[in-house]
RNA sequence: GCGCGUUUAGCUCAGUGGCAGAGCAACCGCCCUACACGCGGUGGGUCGUAGGUUCGAAUCCUACAGCGCGCACCA
């Protein structure tokens, strides 16, 4: 028997444990020592790894998810399954490339300079960087994932894979090319989806403008000059008199030159009643510009209204402004209006103001709505698939508080613009088409391209799709779950997973969200090297609660670091007493804890499966600790009958099992490397579950 | 505006109808040959507020408040 160090030192065991895993080949199911004859289901589990940030490195949201997904797979893989779990990343279109721009700014440089070429070039070194110090991150979080099916998606396969949806929405007449307004960052140069869109409150001002009879409130007086209509509720008696007339009013003169005094000049405008209008806001009625206003693009649709684009996508007034205004940002041109009108008279008061603007997710520039021709996918096929999978429970989302959410979400979901302005990406793939797919669009495949599809017939995709679960962020429950469903119900025929684990959010002690920019982030590989990966993953779990989220405090390491110590030191008395000579060959001893801990083995199995980690933890914790160690190790000190030390092998051998899945390197290491060797034994990762 | 979650010990949280719990922190005593990353012990809570249901409420219902979040609006 080999000398057993006084303390668990986690840096001398994790990388040489996770070596021994990965040479025992056991992350693939192929090669497990038990294949599914013996008539378990089988069983697959397939992730992806969240897009990699701005720097490439993991935050403490990853190693929440990524650890509760890992203890139910080591589970599920001593279960006797045959388990997959497929790691990977994504090339996180919009920002990926606006990181390597900001490296490229730098130098002074834009991607224009560079050319499409040489820019994607770069792009690529910066996956093979970033993306390679991602997955070093993911064994030290000890993840029992299959290297040897690691995926990208923009991987040549994957490629295939994606132009065969295309080609089936396209077949199916669900792609159109369509000039609709859409949101549009200036900086980023590319269009964005609704959910990529921050509205965050800003101080600004309500200018109240005179439109004829009428006085109109707006925040954005510069888009005056693409109004077309003027808009009321339909059920609103003071404005009956006017709808569906053309009345004639004053505005400002837009074509003289900006240097001359303003004029004014009439223009017709027509008024339509419409439901979209609060008759309680402002004045009650609205000017509708439906080239820079989502809802207003919607009004004119409706009224068959024409469309006058005033913003360009630099995000200045472009010619239809008028000479006046033409070339000035929408801010110049907002003071601008407001001093032509106010000195014209039709400014009646201005009121300080405070309302949501939109902003670029990945920039913060202002969004600018405006009409562009993009490319749009069809939802409402999709939205009806994803709606009835969830009402017939071939999927399931838990908890299940987030089904509401998701079935409003597909009730207002409007048709999907797949197209960015981007080079980085899947190429649009049609003739001369010079944009890129939207990153979700490639994520939306990730459960079926993985593993083989379009084609049916390769063995990855007939043995393991459709999978059984994923786990994901609550961020992200819109962006990519509902649409990998949609996808996979459309492309597949089948849900891609039968269930969904969205986990509790890591916030910092105060309650505040953690991010990097804020200074709140935590490095979870900084705490793996102060108290050891098996610390942090247990102590996560232990308040991976579910509803709740999870208030991080360095006190959690303290007593995962602690009890990974408590356990080794079992360890270490256990086969101190046992000595060299004990028969390892044993049969479940009969005795009172024995049953206590094949019981805990069971409802610890199903507490997992229930996604209850911190139940689980905690009851595993509480019987190790006082029930084991403080009760039956201290009576034992007194005994040394065969019945009492076949308890004590019992008890050592079932508790690493138990504890794997939440510690695998601490167990695994007194497993392999303490534990005699005795007919049987093989790599706890593959031990049988006990009960 | 609509909705969801949450409020329990100094801190972070379990507990979902039957005597208030854990970890950390605090205090007292212990290096007892597995572990001081430990052992034994102690103190500490009107379970957010008000009402209701019940033999009995932290737990179920209603209202309100604080905190957090989602969706919509954002003219």
């Amino acid at each position: 028997m080999k000398e057993i160090a006084k303390a668990y030192d986690p840096k001398a065991t994790e990388d040489r444990i996770y070596k021994l895993w990965e040479e025992s080949g056991f992350f693939n199911p192929d090669k497990l020592p038990f294949q599914p004859a013996h008539g378990k289901l089988v069983k697959k589990f397939v992730t992806c790894i969240a897009p990699p940030n701005i720097t490439g490195e993991l935050h403490m949201g990853h190693a929440l998810e990524l650890t509760l997904q890992d203890i139910i797979v080591r589970l599920k893989r001593m279960q006797g399954y045959k388990t997959l779990w497929l790691p990977g990343t994504d090339h996180a279109g919009i920002a990926a490339q606006n990181v390597v721009e900001k490296q490229l700014a730098k130098e002074g440089l834009t991607r224009h300079d560079l050319g499409r070429e040489k820019f994607l070039e770069r792009m690529w070194q910066w996956k093979e960087k970033y993306g390679g110090i991602i997955l070093e991150q993911l064994k030290k979080l000890g993840l029992s994932v299959d290297w040897t099916r690691l995926k990208f998606t923009m991987d040549l396969d994957y490629q295939q894979a994606v132009k065969a949806a295309f080609r089936h929405y396209w077949d199916k007449g669900w792609i159109y090319q369509g000039e609709r307004v859409i949101n549009w960052c200036p900086r980023c140069a590319s269009s964005i989806s609704d959910l990529e869109v921050n509205y965050v409150p800003e101080k600004g001002k309500l200018y109240f403008i005179k439109y004829g009879p009428f006085t109109l409130a707006t925040a954005r007086p510069e888009t005056k000059l693409g109004d077309t209509a003027l808009a009321v509720h339909p059920d609103d008696k003071r404005y009956h008199a006017y709808i569906g007339k053309e009345l004639e009013i004053e505005s400002v003169d837009n074509t003289l030159p900006a240097d001359q005094p303003p004029q004014k000049k009439p223009i017709r405008i027509l008024v339509v009643a419409d439901e979209a209008v609060n008759p309680e806001f402002g004045t009650g009625i609205i000017k509708v510009t439906p080239a820079h206003d989502l809802t207003d693009f919607e009004i004119s649709e409706r009224h068959h209204l024409s469309l006058l684009k005033v913003i360009g996508e630099d995000g200045r007034m472009n010619e239809n402004a008028g000479r006046r205004y033409q070339g000035l940002k929408t801010s110049q041109a907002r003071e601008k209006i407001v001093t032509d009108l106010e000195s014209l008279g039709l400014l009646e008061k201005t009121e300080e103001y405070e309302h949501n603007v939109g902003r670029c997710e990945r920039c913060n520039s202002v969004i600018e709505p405006l009409p562009s021709k993009q490319w749009f996918l069809k939802m409402k096929e999709l939205a009806r698939l994803a709606r009835q999978a969830l009402d017939n429970g071939q999927v399931r989302i838990n908890p299940a508080r987030w089904e509401g959410p998701y079935r409003e979400w597909l009730s207002k979901v409007r048709d999907w613009n797949v197209s960015r302005q981007l080079w980085w990406g899947h190429k649009i793939p049609i003739e001369g088409e010079e944009d890129v797919l939207d990153t979700w669009f490639s994520s939306a495949l990730w459960p079926f391209a993985i593993l083989g599809w379009p084609d049916q017939a390769e063995l990855d995709y007939q043995d393991y799709y459709p999978t059984d679960f994923i786990t994901s962020d609550r961020g992200i429950l819109f962006l990519w779950q509902v649409r990998m469903i949609f996808s996979g119900l459309e492309l597949t025929g089948q849900v891609p997973f039968k269930n969904i684990y969205i986990h509790a959010t890591v916030l910092t002690k105060a309650g505040k969200r953690m991010s990097k920019s804020l200074g709140t982030g935590v490095d979870p590989i900084k705490l793996i090297e102060k108290y050891g990966t098996d610390a942090l993953r247990f102590g996560l779990a232990s308040q991976a609660a579910g509803l709740q989220d999870l208030r991080f405090g360095e006190d959690l390491m303290v007593m995962g670091k602690k009890f990974a110590n408590k356990l080794w030191n079992i360890s270490r008395y256990v086969l101190t007493k046992l000595g060299p000579d004990y028969d390892w060959r044993l049969e479940n001893p009969n005795s009172e804890i024995v049953e206590k801990i094949n019981q805990l083995a069971k409802q610890t199995a199903i507490k997992i499966e229930e996604y209850e980690f911190a139940s689980a933890a905690n009851a595993v914790y509480h019987f190790i600790w006082h029930e084991v160690a403080d009760q039956y190790l201290e009576e034992s000190k007194n005994k040394d009958d065969q019945g009492t030390k076949n308890t004590l092998a019992y008890l050592l051998l079932t508790s690493l099992k138990l504890l794997h899945p939440f510690m695998p390197f601490v167990t695994e290491e007194i497993y392999t490397n303490f534990l005699p060797d005795w007919s049987g034994k093989k790599l706890l990762i593959v031990e049988n579950w006990p009960g």
